[in-house]
RNA sequence: GGCCAGGUAGCUCAGUCGGUAGAGCAGGGGACUGAAAAUCCCUGUGUCGGCGGUUCGAUUCCGUCCCUGGCCA
């Protein structure tokens, strides 16, 4: 098989990180991690990050790159996902590339725009202008800027109307002229296969009650504990649970509040995730239901990409 | 047992000087291109505790009963 790279899909808690492992197994596959937050180093338990062990079986690449006080980024992560792949594939091995995060995945499978990176003086700037003149301002000059990219962003979307603007002020381009000159993997001749894991909704939040429990019983909070010393980048910061766990610690936060809150905004995630893989044509769901979902899963792969 | 405050959407509560009600959260749907586990948008009919009374009309006023919390016995 030359030049196949498999996608694994789903919401969190769906099986993937399981899946992947035993796939990887039968297809003499290395996996690359398409997390957001997995890439930090010292937040394990809070982002079921692979074990050691699992590691040690089974290479996984774009785990603990970066201090939690450093800054990560889509286009950061997905320039290392495609150096990763084509890594693997030079060794003769698959990539299968596993995660939840829509924009992480469609930005290596679709490619992400070279546009111009943060600045955040101009961003800092931007925002100020919000604060004193209001939002509607900025998106009526977007608006004479980009046409096209004011119609795909709300009015009170501040962070994309700043973004866009601030892609302008330093390429004097507009977005949407970079996002049309963005290439795709499958250009390189790569034959792309995207399985998705489809269960149901009610049994994925059970699911992640019952993980979120486990990963407190598996000393999260002295997790928590440790990293509080390192610090958290922005970035970094937005993981569900750490500062959640923090508030615990240093504030005197009801534990039991904290863990709730843990659990619905990882339930939130469940379904922003699904928001995004369901309009996705091109994924091949695998239904789905309780523990032993994964044999069959690893045949119905082998069977569709025919090996 | 007495007094007081409440009983309104799954939850917390607004409100109706009498014309059958609305926010936040939860839930559901959607968007998404350098913060994405982020950010943004859309979506609210429920015997307004029960039963009687007054009224053209009561969730709103009156009576009574039930429930919850507090205080007094």
């Amino acid at each position: 098989m030359r030049n196949v790279v498999i996608f694994l899909v789903g919401p969190t808690g769906s099986g993937k990180s399981e899946l992947a492992l035993e796939l990887a197994k039968k297809l003499n596959g290395e996996i690359v991690s398409c997390d957001s937050m997995q890439v930090y180093k010292g937040m394990d338990i809070g982002t079921a990050k692979p074990s050691l062990r699992h590691q040690r079986l089974v290479r996984h690449h774009l785990i603990d790159l970066f201090s939690a006080r450093a800054e990560c980024s889509v286009f950061r992560h997905s320039q290392l996902a495609l150096k990763a792949i084509d890594q693997i594939l030079k060794t003769g091995k698959t990539p299968i590339l596993v995660g939840g995060s829509g924009l992480y995945l469609k930005s290596i499978r679709d490619g992400i725009p070279m546009q111009p990176g943060k600045r955040s003086n101009i961003r800092e700037r931007l925002r100020k202008h919000v604060e004193q003149y209001g939002l509607r301002q900025l998106y009526a000059r977007l608006e004479r800027i980009d046409p096209k990219r004011a119609d795909a962003i709300h009015a009170n979307d501040e962070r994309r109307i700043i973004r866009a603007l601030e892609i302008w002020e330093c390429s004097r381009k507009r977005t949407s002229d970079w996002i049309r000159e963005t290439r795709g993997l499958q250009l390189f001749g790569m034959k792309l296969w995207v399985f998705g894991l489809l269960r149901d909704r009610q049994e994925l939040y059970a699911r992640v009650e019952r993980r979120v429990d486990q990963m407190m019983e598996s000393g999260w909070i002295k997790e928590v504990e440790k990293l509080a010393r390192v610090g958290w980048s922005k970035t970094a910061r937005a993981a569900i649970g750490y500062q959640e766990i923090l508030q615990y610690l240093r504030n005197g936060r009801d534990l039991e509040a904290a863990v709730g809150e843990i659990k619905k905004r990882t339930r939130h995630l469940v379904k922003k995730q699904m928001t995004w893989f369901r309009r996705d044509p091109r994924i091949r769901w695998i239904p789905t239901s309780g523990n032993q979902f994964v044999r069959p899963c690893v045949q119905t792969v082998l069977q569709e990409i025919g090996s």
